[in-house]
DNA sequence: CTTTGTTCTTTGATGACTCAAAATACAGTA
DNA sequence: TACTGTATTTTGAGTCATCAAAGAACAAAG
């Protein structure tokens, strides 16, 4: 079995390199990548980053990865995840996903603090457990955030176009809102009191270039935000 | 926070406590603990086996325990919890408890299983989704074995009279089961076949002293048992 | 080419938990 | 009192995941 570390690890991995394939709406041309690290592959320090470790901790552990099977590790070039590794990553995903959905349909909990919870859940939860909650909440394709719960052969769920950031949208078009895709307490319940929900149909009105912020109309009210 | 693993020490030496408290329905005249131990102390070789450890972690452990004020400990004499760590103790025990009985109750688990599931899952719930448990099962006071759930205070529940073991109940005797005291998974799922459920109603037969058995009829059917 | 600045890797240590095996204490028996 | 056998403690060592800080590599700028 792996460890809690090593699921986190791989799950960190996953998440950055799918962060890495559809480019963030950043307004910077691209922070420029100083020419390191292969195309594809996760760079050690923003692995570190993303795990809070010191960076000789990331490179010790992806090491440890490497011997396990579950990343391709090159020096100085970065990490990337075997099919083994994305299997795990999927797996841990799929946990992560339905806790949280299960914590805010069944016990209530609120949208902003499921993630932690279930940051801890995720690791102990047994298969059969999980199967469980799956059917009790009617084998779900997206969690409380809008995010895909992967399946257990590990495969993400048809994808229906997976959407655009709202920074891409033009105005004045009406759109349909997909994910939240932020996982800060403090925001989600900001977003949660503006009725910023997964699901909602909301409206672009107008946008401010110059201090990056879009204004968009729900339930009548307007509403500005950067990114996401 | 305390590990998991310290966590799993102070539960055992509580259950260690409580068990020889009200003495074991054991045949044996009583297995002569060969005068060591001071009365109501835990001695380190039992305590070792319960964790399935060597004896030498258990001694370390223990000073551990001892360093940080759950226990006193003194040495040869065998283990006593504090204060604190028996409230820390009721604390672990109304986790694993309530665990199961959520487990049995809205996962429908089955009664064998959820015994090795709560293990885990006692050390990671926090104090929100365990008192959102609570609420969802409605305030219960005991699990699904019949053991008592302690409150968030650390006290049981009024406890009503707890019962004697089946061993000493008089022939001819019917009685309600409270508690069925056995966690190994073959014997509950033994037990749940043949209706020995917490809450039933049984007469007790007859018993053979020589074979160390007796026999209770439930529903019609006559069983045998041992201890428990 | 050489310098610079950042990113990454190495090295040496630490804390929590564990084991194996040797050393010790002590109750009970002789 | 001396002896014996078991329960317990010590000692030495290993694993996992981590940090601090020193050293190396390399893209970009000069």
């Amino acid at each position: 079995m792996p460890s809690a570390t090593v699921e986190d690890y791989v799950k960190a991995i996953y998440l950055a390199q799918e962060a890495a394939a559809s480019p963030p709406p950043t307004s910077t041309p691209t922070p420029r990548r100083r020419g390191r690290a292969a195309p594809g592959a996760v760079p050690l320090g923003q692995l570190a980053l993303a795990m809070n470790v010191v960076p000789g901790t990331a490179t010790a552990m992806v090491k440890a990865l490497s011997e396990a099977g579950l990343v391709k590790y090159q020096s100085r070039r970065g990490v990337r995840l075997t099919p083994g590794g994305e299997k795990l990553a999927l797996h841990v995903l799929r946990r992560h996903r339905l806790i949280e959905l299960f914590l805010v349909r069944v016990l209530h909990l609120d949208w902003s603090e499921v993630h932690d919870e279930a940051e801890a859940l995720e690791h102990v939860v047994s298969e059969k457990v999980l199967s469980r909650l799956d059917h009790l909440l009617g084998y779900p394709q997206t969690d409380p955030h809008g995010d895909p719960i992967p399946s257990t052969t590990g495969k993400l769920p048809p994808a229906p176009a997976r959407g655009r950031p709202l920074s891409i949208v033009p105005d004045g078009e009406t759109v349909q809102l997909l994910r939240v895709d932020n996982r800060d307490p403090e925001f989600l319940r900001f977003a949660r009191a503006a009725g910023l929900l997964p699901g909602t149909t909301l409206t672009l009105t107008s946008r401010t270039p110059a201090a990056s912020t879009l204004t968009l109309k729900l339930n009548k009210k307007p509403l500005t935000l950067s990114e996401s």
